[in-house]
DNA sequence: CTAAGTGCAAAAGATTTGCAAATGG
DNA sequence: CCATTTGCAAATCTTTTGCACTTAG
């Protein structure tokens, strides 16, 4: 029997692979596709861009990894855990996770659990607009 | 006397005006460049994208108009008013606003004001870290 | 005159795709 | 064999910039 069906694929995939492990290794907020590149270049993986690309494109249609878009241009991939949200230093560029739910939660409470002072925040809720339920 | 100081420019900018009529005329979520591209060619106003660009980043820069980052790689834009939240259809694409400052309140509560029904949300925080905070 | 505004073209940055070669089952 | 994976190059798509020309003050 097998054991997980969703790693039943055709053909074994270094890239893939590679890119799986380090992202479950290091759950940094955010790996871009260059980080991911720079991190198997410097393991003497050899991986395109594009073959890394395609590799997040694969793992996050199966839901293995998730994107974050962190407003500036680049889209990020993490694996996917619990839901969470970000925080990120307008300075520094860190990123940190905020556990749990914000919808549910307040902006003190989450400043003491984080460190960070908050000074913004960018949101896009998605959902099913009335109209396209009553279709 | 100068009735405001904000908008004593150098010269006036057809352009910019346009943009910013449309913008507060018809305040809808998400302003695209060529959206308003669009909207001005409507009215048969002459102008090239990278000059409704640099209105927008004009107008953007003093405070008019705010950026709005909906995922889907390109950048939109609204008139300023209070804080407030997006909701967008992940059927249709329609974007209504949800009053107020997420960070306090709940999904529920959202759902029956906006009558979209949730499914997802991405949020970044921003902020500052405690080490830039130190620093 | 002088500086700001504009159009046109092209650069820049990131994402995405086409295609042929390599390769595992 | 055959379908998947991969590298390479190039197409796309959006944002951004350079530059010369126009124009208002």
């Amino acid at each position: 029997m097998r054991i997980c069906y969703l790693l039943d694929v055709a053909r074994p995939s270094h890239v893939r692979n590679a890119v799986r492990m380090r992202m479950a290794g290091d759950p940094r907020h955010g790996w871009s596709v260059d980080d991911l590149k720079a991190e198997l270049d410097a393991s003497d993986i050899r991986a395109d861009y594009s073959s890394v690309f395609r590799a997040l494109v694969w793992l996050e249609t199966r839901g293995f990894v998730q994107s974050v878009d962190l407003g500036d241009g680049k889209t990020r991939f993490e694996s996917r855990r619990e839901h969470h949200e970000h925080v990120q230093c307008e300075r520094c560029g860190s990123v940190t996770e905020v556990p749990g739910c914000l919808v549910e939660r307040s902006a003190a409470e989450i400043e003491s659990e984080t460190g960070y002072r908050l000074t913004t925040h960018r949101l896009v809720l998605t959902g099913v607009c009335p109209a396209c339920a009553a279709a």
